[in-house]
RNA sequence: GGUCCGGUAGCUCAGUUGGAUAGAGCAGCAGCCUUCUAAGCUGCGGGUCGAGGGUUCGAAUCCCCCCCGGAUCACCA
């Protein structure tokens, strides 16, 4: 990065012409301001004290100095105390020049012998169907398992799906007792779905039969708690966990259902892991984990047997480790999974993809964890992101006020077959490369949607308004990718090799600039786990690039080198476009 | 109540370790297709950066306090 060689001068010259030390991480540098002339700017006025002289004195001097000491400084100027530095337009055509062709700009290639990056993200339950808050962690946890490899790291995706658990055993006694049968192909429907049904079916019965008991004069707690519904869920799952083949069978059945259903959608999304675990096979590793804590006096026992864990001196509370009837809650088998985990790949991190709303769980996993001692206690870390909301609110699978995972795929789908039909610019594609194309838009238009939000905060979506396909949006960068690559088609018959270093208009270097950080931004983004930086570094480049296409002319372009530079800088900027896309897992068109 | 996260234009969002006059998109209005793709480009209007204090040459950014919104504190996951 020529900023921190630009630090590293400037704070030798301040040693130099003000005889005082500093190290080149106290200089400021920024890019310049738009409405400024210059490259870089340096910020002059923490050196004031040093110089002992006003801040445009100070940035004189420096500015000589900084001309004299880097061949590659044209000119500065000096502006309310702000040291602008201008550089050659040689800096940027030996950028352009070198880099142009680089299918992989700003990519590291895997760096060998190093453990791996363990990333979970998706995580479903297998009771309902995904929704949109799900969409929202494929979608981090995808994007950003692509831009860690872009770094070099080896990474290994995984996906934890809670396959068993109360809520598992709601579904499946709602579909034994009310379900005749039913199955998704005799009712053709996706088996997440129609499983989806029937938690929310238990939902309803067992809210009605709460309601009766408390017309009967039970009070809402001992209600909740004494309901046949609820009671005969949790003789279920004590039978699930004590193997009954009946059970089992059902359970097995109804899971496949499920899991035929989210390989679609994960299809569809375009999302795939290394390894998936269940959590059917982790909580018992878990179930040891808390008897040996129990008997290394680390957690405790209750008279009814529940073991617990006392975490008030780290100032959280007491948490269950293991119900009285021994049957595992949702942190047994996550202490299970994270020691499986360890075992299998040694990583050297252990990223969770998993919604803010679960920050307390992982707090108290950790606590736990670092309790028993282990080794990979400080490795796990909780990249908690922010909910989706709907104008009235957080969506409740339960209620059944969420947004579908799988209908709201269709409608991005449809909704750009009919945009797209409706500008007529792909009548000469086929029946199958259309579909792909509307496809590929639709999903642009809701990962971008996702993507471009910093995955702390949360996403407010509104049905009633449909996600935009202009302006800041995924399918707009895909139409700049497409537009590039006509013209570059187009050029085909030129070699597009320029030789000749042009002196720079004022449209192509902004580009230029642009695609110099780009290596950075990943770096960024990576350290950060926020791949919003991603996106809006794409759009930043497709809106430069579109003043440019606007303004100055490409194969029109009368003189040759002139023309040549412009197809090279189009070569350069639709390669890092795609790169940009790729890593937040969006497609790029030939044409749209 | 405790803990954590957030509050920037009518709406959705950017805003690097504190730096110049806080930026985009959408929505609204006005322009630009005989020229490489108009899903584009240009212009206009729109802001007490939740409020108040403090630190600093300089604060949307750091500190304190308050207001508002959300999450969480289950023998749910």
């Amino acid at each position: 990065m020529f900023a921190q060689l630009l630090a590293q001068k400037t704070a030798l010259a301040v040693n130099e012409l003000y005889g005082h030390f500093i190290e080149s991480e106290q200089v400021s540098i920024n890019k310049t301001k738009k409405d400024y002339n210059g490259d870089y700017t340096v910020v002059v006025f923490p050196f004031t004290k040093i110089s002992k002289k006003s801040p445009e004195l100070t940035a004189h001097e420096i500015g000589q100095w900084l001309q004299n000491a880097l061949p590659q400084v044209e000119s500065f100027n000096v502006i309310k105390g702000y040291l602008n530095i201008i550089l050659k337009d040689e800096f940027w055509i030996d950028f352009l020049f070198k880099n142009y062709q680089n299918l992989n700009f700003g990519l590291k290639s895997l760096k060998e012998g190093q453990p791996p990056i363990l990333i979970e993200f998706s995580s479903p339950n297998t009771n309902k169907p995904l929704h949109l808050g799900h969409i929202r962690n494929n979608l981090l946890g995808h994007s950003l398992s692509e831009i860690l490899k872009a770094t070099g790291l080896s990474v290994v995706k995984v996906n934890l799906v809670n396959d068993r658990g109360i809520h598992i055993c709601k579904s499946m006694l709602a579909w034994k007792k009310w379900g005749n049968g039913e199955t998704p192909e005799s009712i053709g429907i996706k088996g997440d779905h129609l499983v989806g049904k029937y938690y929310v079916l238990f939902e309803k019965k067992y809210q009605e039969e709460v309601s009766q008991l408390k017309a009967n004069g039970l009070d809402e707690e001992t209600a909740l708690r004494s309901a046949s519904l609820i009671l005969e869920a949790q003789e279920m799952l004590r039978k699930w966990e004590a193997g009954d083949a009946e059970t089992l069978s059902l359970w097995e059945m109804m899971n496949s259902w499920v899991y035929e259903g989210f390989n679609e959608t994960y299809k569809r999304l375009g999302i795939s892991f290394d390894k998936i675990y269940y959590e059917s096979d982790t909580y018992s590793i878990g179930k040891k984990i808390v008897e040996e804590g129990l008997k290394a006096g680390i957690f405790y026992q209750k008279e009814d047997g529940s073991i617990w864990v006392d975490l008030t001196s780290d100032n959280l509370d007491q948490k269950l480790l293991l119900r009285s009837d021994g049957t595992s809650v949702y942190i047994t088998q996550d202490l299970g999974c994270a020691e499986l985990r360890y075992q299998e790949f040694s990583p050297q991190k252990m990223i969770y993809v998993v919604g803010n709303e679960q920050n307390y769980h992982f707090e108290v996993l950790q606590h736990i964890l670092q309790r028993l001692g282990k080794a990979y206690a400080d490795k796990i870390f909780h990249l908690s992101y922010g909910m989706v909301d709907l104008p009235e609110g957080k969506m409740k699978s339960r209620e059944g006020t969420v947004v579908d995972a799988d209908d709201l795929i269709d409608e991005m789908v449809s909704t750009a077959r009919e945009i797209t039909l409706e500008l007529g610019k792909t009548s000469d594609l086929g029946e199958n490369e259309a579909q792909k194309l509307f496809s590929m838009i639709g999903l642009a238009a809701l990962k971008y949607f996702i993507l471009k939000v910093d995955p702390k905060k949360n996403i407010l979506f509104n049905p009633a308004e449909s996600i935009d396909f202009d302006g800041n949006t995924g399918p707009f960068i895909q139409y700049t990718h497409a537009r590039i690559r006509s013209v570059l088609r187009k050029a085909n018959q030129w070699s597009f090799s320029p030789t000749e270093k042009i002196n720079l208009l004022k449209e192509e270097k902004e580009i230029l600039k642009l695609l110099y950080e780009f290596p950075f931004v990943i770096e960024q983004s990576a350290k950060g786990l926020d791949p919003s930086q991603i996106a809006n570094f794409a759009y930043e480049l497709a809106r430069t690039y579109n003043q440019f296409y606007h303004n100055l002319s490409i194969l029109h372009e009368p003189d040759e080198q002139r023309m040549l530079t412009r197809l090279a800088l189009s070569q350069f900027t639709v390669q890092v476009i795609r790169i940009s896309m790729h890593l937040l897992g969006i497609e790029v068109p030939e044409q749209m």
